[in-house]
DNA sequence: CTTGACCCTCCAGCGACTGGAACCTCTATC
DNA sequence: GATAGAGGTTCCAGTCGCTGGAGGGTCAAG
């Protein structure tokens, strides 16, 4: 297989695919003409980065993963561990982002968003303070 | 004000507020020996960024944020459209973190994380299928 | 005079790609 | 055999918002 076709399998753009060579996550062979030649297995490893990373796990994330996924031997716990790391940092982005969005929504609600110059959101951002309606 | 009575004023890294320099946020002036040297308007700026910037706006947004705000016949309108934007961003940023945890946390939960070989989570990104207790 | 804290500039790197230039290869058609 | 177009290749630069470090200058205290 060529990378097109890899590309359209896996859902991975050709450049994506080649980045991935790059730093070792696949190695496909070489047909004489210089062009990638991609295995079945080197499909099926892109495709499981294509999810790992869907999924949000970090390329590190993803080299530790795919070992595991290749080592017979492995011990779910290691997998496992890699998963709920992942988890807590996705809960603590989310908690952040939620903060974030709590605070803009208030002072958004806040703002008239007429023509006229007064404004709550910039009022806010100057001074540190809440100049909103309730505050 | 030297940069480093700015960065403990401000919260700001003296190396982002060179930044800041850099791409034209803030314009410090100089004094004899090269320092910069920030007036109180500067320092009023940097905390306006400091705050912009924990609230996620993207540093495109705070030029923006920044200009209307010493712009005295803004409409509030343009504040309000700018934040809502980003509102908008961070609700996707959101959505999909939610579903990304979700999956994971239906895997994680799934998982025995002992030391034996089977692991539902490699299962799923391995077939992009659910293999796990429900599944 | 030396120490240490502060300041300067410039360059490189992070993560995970993405875009583009400049070029080569294959297949189909005329 | 020429040519067009769709594929492939490499390499370099850019994205975003900093951050680290090298290698140096400046200033106040002891």
């Amino acid at each position: 297989m060529n990378i097109g076709d890899v590309s359209r399998l896996s859902g991975l753009p050709a450049k994506t695919i080649r980045y991935y060579e790059d730093i070792g996550l696949v190695q496909p062979q070489r047909s004489a003409n210089g062009y990638r030649a991609f295995r079945d297995s080197d499909l099926h490893k892109l495709a499981f980065l294509g999810r790992a990373r869907a999924l949000g796990f970090s390329i590190e994330d993803c080299r530790g993963l795919l070992a595991l996924y290749e080592d017979e031997s492995r011990e779910s716990a290691s997998v496992k561990r890699i998963a709920e790391d992942h988890l807590h940092r996705i809960d603590e982005k989310i908690a952040q982002l939620q903060s974030m969005r709590a605070t803009l929504a208030h002072l958004v609600s806040c703002c008239a968003g007429d023509d006229r110059p007064d404004c709550p959101i910039l009022e806010d951002l100057g001074a540190g303070e809440d100049h909103c309606c309730k505050g």
